[in-house]
DNA sequence: TAATTGACCCTTT
DNA sequence: CAAAGGGCCAATT
């Protein structure tokens, strides 16, 4: 783990509020990093157990969740989900539960 | 140094 | 709606 990425991919996670996901390249564009969403997947898998780290809240672009249907974090994730209020058929979340952040808020937790 | 990988994304069929 | 092809780029091997 020699990247000094991960620290503000994470800070940018966790600015999703519950209830809410938000995609991988949301999450990239948001942490200063267009174009990498893959370093948000590595970042999260790579990130400390410790960490209370919503990952849950993140999904694909095309709102399905992040791993395949019938393994077993996947299932964790639409668990995570419902509990938090998210609508979620079958893979698909519920469109309106996308994160629309607002720059202000944005702006205000993340200095950088 | 070169090749492979990946909790991805987008457009076109 | 599902599949396919091409692109992307840091991390790892």
């Amino acid at each position: 783990m020699t990247s000094a990425y991960y620290p503000q991919i994470w800070q940018t996670v966790l600015q999703i509020p519950a209830g809410k996901v938000a995609s991988y390249g949301q999450i990239a564009d948001l942490a200063g990093l267009p174009g990498r969403a893959r370093l948000v997947g590595k970042a999260l898998g790579a990130a400390p157990k410790e960490r209370p780290l919503p990952w849950h809240r993140v999904v694909r672009s095309n709102l399905q969740l992040a791993f395949s249907l019938g393994s077993t974090e996947a299932n964790l994730q639409r668990e995570l989900l419902l509990v938090e209020g998210v609508i979620v058929r079958g893979l698909k979340v519920d469109k309106a539960a996308l994160w629309t952040p607002q720059l202000h808020e944005l702006l205000f937790n993340l200095k950088f």
